[in-house]
DNA sequence: CAACTGTGTGAGTATATTGACATATAGTTA
DNA sequence: TAACTATATGTCAATATACTCACACAGTTG
């Protein structure tokens, strides 16, 4: 029974992780508005291909993202309109944070 | 302006990442039910309090939880409810994931 | 073949995780 | 009050994982 609910958590945690970093995150709001050749998306965060190709196929594993190949391009995009969701919720939790620091700052 | 939206996906990579650890999903879960202290946390995640302790500290320090002593223990809770609802859209996305496993499999 | 797009590899660096132990603080008891 | 117990956190070292860059490689197109 508890070695079920951990398998859960693992893979849980394997969806969260990611989306746990700036560059893709930044990937993720940029495929908001649909699929993108790795090399637009290189272009756009300001990396490396190899270096984006390489989280792009993480976020596929996760199961994030899915791709397509169309000629010399690979097209990438989110995989469940629920990606796009998890930033909205990690954003509410943000301007929480923000509306709290606020307070604290009323209070000084 | 790049800048600025660089900033924001790092402040929502570290919130996510403070999300993306089995045993800090446990924790999370175990906390739905309201306040707990790091006692009953440890037992029920089944690790070394210490090890507990800091995953917690983390946590706070991302805003995800807060806590409140009250005299030998510290009482964790979530910080707001959108940390539950982050995770009911990772196991949505998990859900998704698993159902079209079974399409595959159902095709083979 | 030459140009272009994407992926794989290896090394170097940085960050995360853990266990074991020490420390700090609050309550309890003699 | 002093000694003791319980709870939580901090520190250190060891290990593992993640990230990035630079370059090599593979497949596709003209």
């Amino acid at each position: 029974m508890a070695e079920k609910r951990n398998l859960l958590y693992e893979k849980q945690a394997e969806i969260a992780k990611a989306v746990a970093h700036p560059l893709r995150i930044a990937v993720i709001e940029f495929l908001k508005d649909g699929e993108r050749c790795v090399c637009d998306i290189a272009e756009h965060v300001g990396s490396e291909r190899s270096n984006v190709s390489r989280h792009l196929g993480l976020m596929v594993r996760a199961g994030v993202l899915s791709c397509r190949k169309e000629g010399l391009k690979v097209f990438y995009t989110l995989r469940t309109p629920c990606i796009a969701e998890f930033l909205s919720c990690v954003t509410r939790v943000l301007k929480q944070q923000v509306k709290e620091n606020e307070k604290l700052l009323a209070a000084l």
